[in-house]
DNA sequence: TTAGGTGCAAATTCTTTGCACCCTG
DNA sequence: CAGGGTGCAAAGAATTTGCACCTAA
């Protein structure tokens, strides 16, 4: 585990080159608030980017945090926790089941499987905490995305 | 599937049971935005419930369906799409990888296991869209807030 | 009756945008 | 040097809170 999180040059030229490849500059920014999201694995939020990356840049603001991970994310670098621009979504369905989510439009579809309900997580898992459920999660482009990036 | 969501009665009458059960009273708006929730699949946020219940209540306020939302959230009848309380949460680790999520402080933390990595969906699933990627996503108490609950 | 619940309005918190200046390519 | 990028300040969303009145138990 430690090992595969040690890879943040690797990361860190995968980023170059994604800035290059899609026309993005690299700013000095864009460099230290990568370095600061590849060198965790905490999840922060934008706000908490933003308050470790002003140590190295002091006058950089939050709303180029906010632009940049957004940025990111559409260059497929990084990725967030839950549905995409997310605010609060609910659920009622408290039976056994799973979830695909669109990348695009954040619409979300459940679905069953026997299988996937009683699936096995490592010992690792089970010593971070009480688990009360294991869900999968499928992202991808759904259906009516993927017709509407065709046409317009 | 339909067959497993056709179930709203089941699901109203255990609502109804969870508030006795925690004291809390059972209001016309509460019912309401129950039943809402209950009847859909599609993962609304609180706004589209307020625009929903509205018909029913048309005094209804957007407040009491986000206090009822994290009640019910609370009394474990409903949950939430992605980490609890979101907001946008960043993650630049892109080699496969789950979550463990603290239902309690949202902590995130990754975990590995390259037999949950291949995991096959259904093929109704791939009917949904393009899959990008396929992740497990557990749930629970983190250690450090099953020690506050016992402490404080 | 009465404690908890609701609606309203105002306050917060989170995120996005417009614009003038700056820097990478 | 040109066009994208940044910082600032202000706007806009989303969510929460204080308070007086209301209602289920």
């Amino acid at each position: 585990m430690k090992a595969r999180q040690a890879e943040p040059q690797r990361r860190f030229e995968r980023f170059e080159r994604a800035c290059r490849g899609a026309g993005a500059k690299l700013t000095h920014q864009r460099a230290v608030i990568f370095r600061e999201l590849a060198r965790t694995s905490d999840h922060p939020d934008a706000e908490t980017i933003y308050r470790r990356a002003r140590k190295k840049i002091p006058t950089l603001s939050l709303d180029t945090v906010y632009r940049t991970l957004w940025l990111f994310n559409d260059l497929g670098l990084i990725t967030t926790l839950g549905p995409p621009r997310a605010r609060a979504r609910f659920d009622a369905n408290t039976s056994p089941h799973h979830h695909f989510l669109c990348t695009r439009c954040g619409a979300a579809q459940d679905f069953y499987s026997r299988q996937l309900d009683d699936l096995e997580v490592p010992d690792e898992v089970k010593a971070m905490g009480d688990i009360e459920s294991v869900r999968v999660e499928a992202r991808g482009l759904c259906l009516r995305c993927r017709e509407r990036r065709k046409t317009g």
